[in-house]
DNA sequence: GTTTTCACCGACCGATCGGTCAAGCCCGGC
DNA sequence: GCCGGGCTTGACCGATCGGTCGGTGAAAAC
């Protein structure tokens, strides 16, 4: 299931591709991610690679194509790659398992990731942009559907499986702006960890019942 | 406390500003947050506003200084207007009243946040945004002061505190690609939602009863 | 009545933008 | 030999970029 695994310096499904296109796919992505689309020319590019400017429309009929294989021909199997690493077992764990894949996702291709959440995301007159949300769509419904199944299983709380989608994808989504990849821990990690704390909460203690007669304010107390 | 609520049109923290001033800013953050730092113009800017490029000039020096006013201006008090709104109380308490707090700003100031949160974030000409920089740092430490308070207090679990305030901070920040403010619930109520998750978990209490042959899920309890 | 101040504008500047094009370079097949 | 065809280039295009300049008209200050 992993045969779109052709990738070179984290330009993910880019199969059939020369070493040039890779290295103005990895260079341009890289740019986009840090300058974002209009910031970055295709000098820019060019110069990166070390390569005329005229090369690059060799290769690629124009900026947005370049840009449309290294967004969206990145997050293209996204719902592929997450998928094929969800494990049978019960749901909470599947969730897990899609966080961590995930992650798993952002850490292999990572200035891809940051250049197509990054750029030009709410410019509504951009064709390729619809597919990329299409297939965006599709990553969240799965979500919530193992997070229904959770659900239905009684593995967790009947929370609103839409809003419940948003913060766990957000926890991923916003990884990006303060992740350093020089740090110890791993983005697997530190999803592993955000699924800790959304899954059994903050809270101490047991869960004693809840103190549900109870306003909010006087609530609990376990003096220091 | 409030006497810096000097706004219009979502236009924060501007006390003392002319009119025409604040249309630009209200503009200029309307356009940097839909289209980037970049991809706005001082022409787009004009237009928007329908007066001249000239007129730009006589009231800013240059694109950056309008910028600054747009994102530092108004991150400037975010600390400020987040503090002010901590009751006393338990500190879980008022962790969900930072979050509140927090959304309730994003309500107000929504193109500017978003501009200030999406435009060239990472700069490497980061001397323009060391500031506010230095002002989302205080605010992100003190939410950590209020995670650790709740912590010493005992009620919530020796949790990472940065990264617990990373998810929390994740789950507000990433909010403004997903939220309609044409939808019914407001950016508070969606705070809240996401603190009952993160601080109550997602999984079932006790009060659920054990399928009796179901295997045990694989042993994720962290014991305190 | 004169001068100063200030909001405002149209024309313009050099630089850079995305993109084009005709021509060279290189290399395997005749 | 020399012939095609893919890789590569520098010169160039019109458009647009951020920013400047000289000036206008009306109110405020003297």
């Amino acid at each position: 299931m992993t045969e779109l695994s052709t990738m070179k310096d984290g330009v993910a499904n880019q199969a059939e591709a020369s070493d040039r296109v890779l290295q103005i796919l990895a260079e341009a992505g890289r740019l986009f991610a840090s300058k974002g689309f209009e910031g970055t020319s295709m000098r820019d590019i060019a110069l990166a690679c070390g390569i005329s400017k005229s090369l690059l429309y060799h290769h690629f009929s124009n900026k947005d194509e370049i840009y449309a294989r290294v967004a969206v021909g990145s997050t293209l199997e996204l719902y592929l790659f997450v998928r094929d690493r969800i494990p049978d077992g019960p749901p909470s764990q599947k969730i897990r398992a899609f966080m961590v894949a995930t992650a798993e996702y952002f850490r292999r291709y990572r200035w891809a990731w940051i250049a197509s959440t990054t750029a030009f995301w709410n410019d509504p007159d951009r064709q390729r942009h619809k597919e990329r949300l299409t297939r965006r769509d599709r990553f969240e419904n799965f979500l919530r559907g193992l997070i229904q199944e959770a659900i239905d299983a009684g593995e967790i709380r009947k929370v609103d499986v839409p809003m419940t989608g948003r913060l766990i994808l957000s926890s991923l989504n916003w990884m990006h702006r303060w992740y350093n990849p020089n740090k110890s821990a791993t983005p697997e990690q530190i999803a592993d960890t955000f699924f800790d704390m959304i899954f059994n909460g903050l809270r101490s203690g047991e869960l004693v019942e809840l103190p549900a007669a109870e306003p909010p304010k006087a609530g609990r107390r376990k003096s220091r």
